[in-house]
DNA sequence: CTGAGGAATGTTAACGTAAACATTCCTCAG
DNA sequence: CTGAGGAATGTTTACGTTAACATTCCTCAG
């Protein structure tokens, strides 16, 4: 016995079962009033005697749409940030009434282009495409002209909406969070030179040091880990000048906390010291880290609603969502010198 | 314009640009042999021209089925251990040239009931349900008759295919492997009471203990959190004959950690300490956490494998995957008395 | 030159649903 | 008693696809 669509029982079971027309059998499977209460009770048993489940497939082709929307993630769902967007996308789709259809790419088939011709045959309405702002197709990549397309990315396309956290924007709360509790020197402990990420908070910072005429320190670059991060917070010691660190994530910046510390310094009393995307909390004794914390759920919130009601306009909208930064203790005001 | 349902352009639509028959179109759409070069080249181009996207809904009311598979979640899709279950039923999916529907259900509503009835209204051929294993109608839930249905739970269920992480094996592992290491004080530091895998994590613990005939002293109870298990692990201290600390999440054991070496405790010398989940990897510098690591992805793929390919029999199955202990540095031989 | 045989293409029908329209039946005003 | 009007239910049709069968056209052996 096939499983699948519309469980095999389709509404002319129910109405023969029920001795009525399909028709009255579908005006009760859609709460519509114009049936008698006897007539609706018989069907209901009917139903449920046959274990009647409607077809997905017959009714979107009716109706011409699925009440879905596509995700396409690469390689790691998990990882954080991504899993935050996944979720935003997921309670944007629910609260909606829309179902979601999630589709994931291997690492070596993860192009734009890819996806898309992947998710043409899924019932979708719109496709949100997310993997990392790398492809080798971000560039050339064409949506398809019939089904609306949005892509996750910090950078801006000719020909699609885009939406995601503003890195460039964290970067730029961050130096100004430190200038006003007094900091002039403040550096910026990278994580892998190659990401995406990292490279436009790295960018960030130095915008924002250079636009409020501050020094620029060229920075070092660990690989996102603790460790990485306890390395490079020693090697920050000899830096005497130094304030202020803005960590590219939390790991790393507890790795430097902790270097700072055995190296006999106070944080935040010396040095104070900030993640970003705050994804440690309640992991680590009495660390109570300042971090950034990026709105995930309205990024993929927003990219929901790119996807569901395109904009009518020439132009693809970028848009990029604000966080906040997470007052705790790890930032104080800059030592008088 | 209405977007949707096979964008619009169809077949027919296709074939009388191409000046050929439906059937042909469609032949070349799923790449049939049976067409001249020159006419597979002439409707390709018309496909192009006007966009076409293949129905979903009308292939699958012909085929009869989705190749897609539900999965419904409640509540946080990103908590440790979960994320990766999704992951692994994404993996399992995309190895399998299937696609994922995936609903979030808000927790008001996290039910049984309430996810499979939302689930049979879309285009699945088996659905996986995801839930906390607390939820209410656990025990009473019918599964609908004609959709395969696998719970993702440590409960056993009469009538539904179940899979899970087996924590009683998890906690079974971690107690033999302190007996091996010569421990015989083996304490539990558990998480929130009501939790259902802190439950059955210190279940196991304690039936491995009388099993093997060991002291069982009564747990104490945290709320997850790093900061709760250092204030157990303080308490911890008094207790002299305690050598080694089975926690049941990562952050607590961190917790205990931190405050036993506080303490002026040494580990692993004095006292030895696992935790649970293996979550917690490059994110503390010089901590390498000895803890268990579930097999989450396998997890996720044997409840894709049940939901698509249904076993036979009459009783379900009822399958708890093995984790495996990762060694690292918290647990020592136990110290000489 | 004939026609058998195969390659390429066309036609028909069915999948399950719901809108639009058609029919039946009942009630009640005149 | 008649029939207008409305409530309940039935019938037809189309959505886009593809399996199954039908047709056309070409090639080449005899």
């Amino acid at each position: 016995m096939a499983h699948g669509s519309g469980s095999g029982v389709s509404l002319a079971d129910v109405a023969k079962l029920a001795g009525v027309s399909a028709q009255t059998v579908s005006r009760v499977a859609n709460c519509s009033d114009a049936v008698r209460p006897e007539t609706r009770k018989r069907v209901l048993a009917a139903m449920g005697e046959l274990g009647y489940r409607p077809s997905f497939a017959a009714r979107s082709l009716r109706a011409g749409c699925y009440q879905s929307v596509g995700l396409a993630m690469s390689g790691d769902i998990a990882s954080t940030g991504r899993r935050l967007q996944l979720e935003g996308v997921a309670a944007a789709a629910a609260q909606r009434g829309y179902a979601m259809t999630l589709i994931q790419l291997a690492d070596d088939e993860a192009t734009l282009g890819e996806a898309s011709s992947r998710m043409s045959g899924l019932p979708v309405d719109g496709q949100i495409l997310y993997l990392g702002s790398s492809t080798d197709d971000f560039a050339t990549f064409e949506p398809p002209s019939m089904l609306p397309t949005v892509i996750i990315s910090t950078r801006h396309h000719p020909r699609c909406a885009t939406v995601s956290n503003d890195q460039t924007g964290c970067s730029v709360s961050i130096v100004d969070y430190f200038i006003k509790k007094g900091h002039r020197e403040i550096r910026f402990v990278g994580g892998r030179r190659d990401s995406y990420s990292n490279i436009s908070r790295q960018k960030g910072w130095e915008q924002a040091l250079r636009t409020r005429g501050l020094r620029v320190v060229e920075p070092m670059h660990g690989d996102w880990t603790a460790d990485s991060g306890y390395e490079l917070g020693m090697r920050l010691v000899q830096d005497r000048e130094c304030t202020a660190v803005y960590a590219s994530n939390d790991a790393i910046a507890v790795g430097v906390i902790y270097a700072l510390r055995d190296a006999g310094l106070r944080v935040p009393e010396d040095v104070s010291v900030i993640g970003a995307d705050d994804s440690l909390v309640g992991v680590i004794p009495h660390l109570d880290l300042t971090s950034y914390r990026f709105n995930d759920e309205q990024v993929g919130s927003i990219a929901f609603d790119l996807a569901t009601n395109p904009p009518e306009g020439k132009e693809p909208p970028h848009i990029l969502v604000p966080g906040m930064i997470v007052e705790r203790k790890t930032v104080a005001q800059a030592p008088q010198r």
